[in-house]
DNA sequence: GTCTTCGGACTTTCAAGATC
DNA sequence: ATCTTGAAAGTCCGAAGACA
């Protein structure tokens, strides 16, 4: 819900992957222009249970929600969640707790002396029921390789200075590099010399991916416990287990591709057929749940909004960066302006295709760089990890402050 | 308790192979 | 020519040991 106690009038952008029937994830994005300032007006969206997950999965195998009363509301649920054509607000549905949206990234760093935005929890559940977390894992095993999954990318510089990469320590693009500059060795911060690469190297064949199902972003009927194989990039349906009673780890999902929030259809919940545009035309791109003009701001929360904050440490790290996705009143990126020039109904929701979402989101994290065994040069490491004596680690002390 | 070392998990790079 | 794959090359987390 937006309260636009300042007048509002910053179109807001949500950018979003939608998996139903438990095989297809569509891309897509709404938009809500305003066209005139919305002094004292709130704002909401809804009308379609979606269940948003943030792109970065938790840094734990822990839940990360909060207990919260409001998630008391849990324990009686209809097996169904169509449309919310009963009583608003509705209940939630088993283990789902309340609903929270994300602050924007500010600049997609985390960690030391960049904390991550709060999310905000909302009141109460949305008619539409966007869920900007994983829904929570099932209490019974969740492997540790799932833990592994679930943390944030972490991130390092393209080319460490030679005494940050002697003492395995974090080092950062500046030359002179902070920890260098700390410990009084600026003169010998450099970076070291990438070796060359070995050519002539023979691979063999490769494995190709199925190509169809990346373009489109659909799922082989199987999962991949029944042999079949999710699509590099995309996360596979959350609610293939539902029906039986548990839910899926969001830990066992493939990244998103940057930029890309998926949501997913709660268990039970069938797709409307696609609407038509406001304009009467057809519609085009991915089929989807229409929103509508309801009472929540599911990311992207312009001045005035009201939210109660969670308690510290219990939120799960903010998405990542992206260059021109979602955006917040106020902050509006230069996509989002040029994308509400030209949209002449301002209030129409637009649509894109899953290929223009895909060119935004970049296909870093569409490779897959988990897979473990591609670490076979740790003689490499030793080498280099001979130690500084007269370097201490700035990761956990505070010498020279 | 503080500091150093370093194993190995994880990320990035880029040549080889595949496809258009 | 461009895209995709996957292993080499590299970063740096965090546990364990050394030391005061």
């Amino acid at each position: 819900m937006i309260d636009m106690e300042d007048g509002g009038r910053e179109p807001l952008r949500i950018r979003f992957q939608v998996f139903f029937d438990n095989r297809s994830v569509k891309t897509a994005e709404l938009e809500i222009g305003l066209e005139e300032s919305l002094s004292g007006a709130r704002i909401s969206v809804g009308s379609c249970a979606i269940w948003a997950l943030e792109t970065a999965s938790p840094p734990t195998s822990e839940h990360p929600f909060p207990a919260t009363a409001t998630n008391s509301a849990s324990a009686s649920i209809p097996p169904q969640f169509p449309h919310f054509a009963g009583a608003y607000p509705p209940t939630l549905p088993p283990g789902y707790p309340p609903f929270f949206a994300y602050p924007p990234p500010n600049d997609g760093q985390q960690g030391e002396g960049n904390p991550a935005p709060l999310p905000y929890p909302l009141l109460y559940p949305p008619p539409g029921m966007v869920y900007a977390f994983p829904p929570p894992t099932a209490p019974a095993a969740t492997p540790a390789s799932s833990v592994a999954n679930s943390r944030p990318k972490r991130r390092q510089v393209k080319m460490a200075c030679t005494n940050c990469a002697a003492a395995c320590k974090r080092c950062d693009e500046a030359r002179p590099c902070e920890r260098c500059k700390k410990y009084g060795i600026a003169d010998s911060c450099v970076d070291g010399q990438r070796k060359e690469r070995k050519k002539g190297i023979k691979r063999g064949p490769y494995k190709r991916k199925n190509k169809s199902s990346e373009d489109n972003f659909e799922y082989t009927a199987q999962s991949p416990s029944e042999g079949g194989e999710w699509p590099q990039g995309s996360p596979p349906p959350p609610n293939t287990a539902t029906t039986s009673g548990t839910l899926h780890s969001i830990a066992q999902f493939p990244p998103v591709p940057e930029g890309l929030y998926p949501i997913y259809l709660p268990p039970g919940y069938t797709l409307p057929e696609p609407q038509p545009n406001v304009d009467g035309s057809a519609p085009s791109g991915p089929t989807l749940v229409p929103f509508y003009i309801g009472s929540f701001a599911p990311y992207g929360l312009p001045p005035g909004a009201v939210f109660q904050l969670p308690p510290q440490g219990t939120h799960p790290p903010p998405p990542p960066a992206s260059q021109s996705m979602t955006v917040e009143a106020g902050t509006v990126s230069t996509a989002a302006k040029r994308s509400a020039e030209q949209v002449s109904d301002s209030t129409t929701a637009s649509v894109p295709t899953a290929t223009t979402i895909s060119e935004d989101a970049g296909d870093e994290n569409v490779h897959d760089h988990t897979k473990a065994g591609n670490n076979n040069n740790n003689s490499n490491n030793e080498a280099f990890c001979e130690g500084d004596a007269t370097i201490m680690d700035l990761d956990r002390t505070s010498i020279g402050d």
